[in-house]
DNA sequence: TTGTAGGCGTTATCAG
DNA sequence: CTGATAACGCCTACAA
């Protein structure tokens, strides 16, 4: 591998010279110019980073952690980061908790061993508490939740505002003519998304005086979309399956979808599904799941907003605490009556 | 951040035996070894990973290009990358090309100057044959493609046998009665998978006296399943829709069967459609996409056993270029006739 | 078993 | 405009 130390030999220039002319600082003389160039050409010369990070306060380096990527729904945050990282000159590197808060631990350090300039995660459960707590003490601002949060832990967020997206989809369920939902959940893990979902739509149900009825499905499976087809199919056998039904997720609401369409349960005539996100509802086939989406997107942009402030040295008036609101997109699963 | 330096001073231990502590070498006095602990459990001590990459000759990092993570398929790549990753101590940078050759060009630069130990890319186009062949002198196996690979250029690969896939699909059809399939294909970037089987599809029918009709698609659509939509749409309409439909991929199958769906064609028996790949498949509703499953898991797994391979030094009896068979896989939408 | 010193590839500072 | 030199944090002989 050929170093600045070979540059400094053909060219005869010395290091000081030849870094200027890399990084395009100060002003150096066009033939020495020059010269630096046809060295690197020659020497198949390629900058080292790890040396550059040493020497330099910043790594250029983002780190991002999600649960895991088994499914569709990470791959939005890659998605995003990696435009962002390509555009501001940043690398990334990417791991993942594997739905273990062990792992997650793990995979902190390795990141901010790795000196990572900005570390995005999505917790994955509240057992990291104390852990992420300390963080928070050591690397002010250096790490940023995504999509999730841990209470009493002082780490900027951006999340949706679930309680704002209760109030809309019931009210959607409502101003559709029906009295009571059915809100479909996994058991909790103490993550705080989903169940400020869940209060918000106890709560808002029963603002507008609806009948609101809490399913939590314990199961095995890692498979969202499957653990939403077994309770459907289920619950068709036993003549059971609820009018309306409140997914905590898309993917659970394509499973019951799946399962309806398995059995030839009408949708939205026998039941009427509502998703939450917008992920695999473009490829559900062949009625497009009413949902709500979140507006990830715009969740993730404030998020790397934020790491620029940060950057910026505009740690004074920095929104630390940011809530996003989505909205109903409208599908064809959900009755009229 | 504190460094050596300070656990140093202290310990009133000198950097040698420091490190050998930090990294289970040589013999330390249990005393020290003791010391150092406490040190770093104080001083929140964390090692600097790219000092360590600069000072030893591994970095310990992986770097994974894909065309782009736009959709589902290349999860699959990065969750088998971060679980080998993990389990063997390494850590993952991933960039996308963007269906880009430049971009492509660009994140190989980056990777190589983040030191990556091995550089796992799926090469967007033959655009860049030329930069490849001249990487392959200069870093001789330190990169592997994955699923495509450029002709004429020496890296190694492992890619699907497109030509084995051929086979096995033209002879299913055939065994389900059909002697005429029409393969649904985009308009070709010159990278050679899909090419393959493109060839060996029409090899095989020839083989068998099929008849077999070549489909290229031209769109300015990103997304496959949107432009295998739009293509039935247009057939429906225009009567023209074939008996048979071999899809290049399986989301523009599922494209295909979606537009079935909404228009009321049914399917299997006014269309069959066979699928390429089983990613989006799972999530198809209400019928299981029939598809050639292309074993990907074992492609990816093929891959990293080279890299293992090639770093214990078994550079002289290594497959260099590896053809992965996989198997048909039933579903619901072909028709026996 | 421990300490010393040189080196990895850069950047940055400060003379010239 | 250029050169010398000290960092950056760690590893690895080699010497003690």
């Amino acid at each position: 591998m050929a170093s600045y130390k070979q540059i400094a030999e053909r060219t005869g220039l010395s290091f000081g010279t030849i870094s200027n002319v890399l990084n395009g600082k100060g002003s150096v003389k066009e033939e020495n110019v020059k010269k630096v160039y046809e060295a690197i050409e020659e020497l198949d010369y390629r900058p080292n980073y790890q040396a550059k990070a040493l020497a330099s306060d910043s790594a250029k380096l983002l780190g991002v952690i999600v649960p895991s990527i088994n499914d569709v729904r990470e791959t939005e945050v890659f998605s995003y980061m990696e435009e962002f990282a390509r555009s501001k000159g940043y690398r990334i590197m990417l791991s993942t908790s594997h739905n273990s808060a062990k792992e997650e631990k793990n995979q902190c350090e390795i990141m901010l061993s790795s000196q990572v300039d900005c570390l995005f995660i999505m917790p994955y459960s509240s057992e990291n508490k104390e852990y992420f707590r300390r963080l928070s003490e050591q690397m002010r601002d250096r790490i940023i939740f995504i999509n999730r949060y841990l209470e009493d832990v002082d780490i900027p967020f951006t999340v949706v505002d679930n309680d704002y997206a209760a109030m809309e989809m019931i009210q959607y369920i409502y101003k559709m003519g029906h009295r009571k939902v059915t809100f479909l959940d996994l058991k909790d893990r103490g993550i705080s998304s989903v169940r400020d979902r869940r209060k918000g739509i106890i709560r808002w149900s029963a603002e507008m005086n609806m009948e609101c009825e809490i399913k939590e499905i314990e199961s095995t499976l890692e498979d969202e979309v499957m653990i939403g087809y077994q309770y459907a199919e289920q619950a068709i056998r036993n003549q059971e399956l609820p009018k309306v039904i409140l997914a905590r997720d898309d993917a659970m609401a394509i499973g019951v979808y799946s399962a309806c369409m398995q059995y030839q349960v009408s949708v939205p005539e026998t039941v009427s599904i509502v998703g939450f996100g917008k992920y695999y509802s473009d490829y559900m086939t062949p009625k497009k799941l009413t949902t709500f989406n979140r507006d990830f997107k715009s969740l993730l942009k404030q998020a790397t907003d934020m790491f620029l402030a940060i950057t910026n040295g505009e740690t004074e008036h920095i929104q630390r605490k940011i809530f996003i609101k989505g909205y109903m997109e409208n599908g064809a699963t959900v009755q009229k009556v």
